[in-house]
DNA sequence: ATTCCAGTTGAGAATCTTTGCAACTGACGC
DNA sequence: GCGTCAGTTGCAAAGATTCTCAACTGGAAT
C-alpha cells in the first residue's frame, strides 16, 4: 500500500534487512539521494559523491543506482536524449502507473496482481526473482 | 484506426504512406523481423542482415529500429541485464517472463491480470494506454 | 533517361552503461 | 581484537546506443 508518510526511509536498514553490505560508498551515494531535491543523472551524483569521497568510481554509483532500482529505493527516469536520471522512492515494493500526458508518476500495490505473477511464473517452470510492472495511462474525464 | 486483420502487414506500404524512403538496408530489415518468431537484439539483427547485404551498419540497424518503433510496427524491449529486444507489433498482445540466467524469453497472457490492472487504473482515475509487465525469473528444479 | 536534392547511409567518434578481475572490506564468529 | 570470506570496489576494458558528417541514393520532376 502506498506510504502516506513524508519521513525519511531507513534505507540502510532496509539494505542490512535484504542482507546487502552497509559500505561507505553506498551510505555516501544514500546521503546524496535521500537529501536531494532534484533528478540526478549518474555522472551528477558522481561529482557528488566525490565532492565527499574522491575515491568513489562512477562504476559503484552505477552498480548502486541499479541495486536500489530493483530494491525499489529509487526510480530511473530514462528520457529520451540523454542519461537515466534518478529520485528516490519508498522502500515498498510497488508498481506504477505512468501519466503519458504529464509524466507523472503514481505508485500502486496489488497483492492480487503479485500472486498471479507468482501464479504464472510456477505454471511455467520457474520462480520469480523480481519484476516491473508499469501501466502508461491516461486520466478518464479530461475536458475535450 | 486499429487494424484487426491477422495478415502480414505492409511495412513499405506503411512507409512510403508516411513519406519514408524504402531503402536497400530498410527492405532487408523488415523482412528479417517480419520473418522471424523471436526476440532479437540489434546485433542479432545486424548479423542476419549482414548475412545478405554486407555493406548495412550497426548505425543503420538501430536508426531503423528507432525508425519502426516511432512508426508503431515494432516493439522494443528494453529488458534488464541486457541489450533492448525487438518483435513486430503485429500480434496479439502478451507478457514476458525472461530467464535470468539463460536470457530465454517465455511469452504468457494472463486475462486476469490484464483485467486486474484496468481495474487499478480505473481506480486511481486513469485509462490504460499501455502497459508492461516483465517477470525475471528462474527455473524452479535446477541442479542440486 | 537525366537531374536534382532532401533523406539516408556507413564509418568512426562520442556518450552512456555494464562487466571482468584482482584487491579490499564489512559483518560475523571466535 | 583477530581471522575469515563472500560481498564489494576501483580500474580498465568492453558493450550498447547515439551522434556527426561527408558521401550516396530513392524517387519525384523534368
Ligand atoms: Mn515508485
Ligand atoms: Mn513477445
Ligand atoms: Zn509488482
Ligand atoms: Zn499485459
Amino acid at each position: 500500500m502506498k506510504n502516506i508518510m513524508n519521513q525519511k526511509p531507513d534505507y540502510e536498514k532496509e539494505l542490512r534487512n535484504a542482507g546487502i553490505r552497509i559500505t561507505r560508498p553506498r551510505r555516501i551515494i544514500l546521503d546524496i539521494l535521500t537529501s536531494t531535491e532534484d533528478h540526478p543523472d549518474a555522472m551528477k551524483i558522481f561529482h557528488r559523491a566525490s565532492e565527499i569521497d574522491d575515491s568513489i568510481s562512477l562504476s559503484t554509483v552505477y552498480r548502486t543506482m541499479n541495486l536500489l532500482e530493483e530494491m525499489g529505493a529509487i526510480h530511473r527516469h530514462a528520457f529520451s536524449g540523454g542519461p537515466s536520471r534518478f529520485e528516490q522512492a519508498h522502500g515498498e515494493h510497488h508498481d506504477h502507473l505512468i501519466d503519458i500526458d504529464t509524466g507523472a508518476v503514481i505508485e500502486f500495490k496489488s497483492e492480487k496482481i503479485e500472486q498471479l505473477q507468482e501464479e504464472i511464473a510456477r505454471s511455467l517452470g520457474y520462480d520469480i526473482v523480481h519484476h516491473r510492472l508499469e501501466l502508461y495511462a491516461r486520466k478518464i474525464n479530461r475536458s475535450s
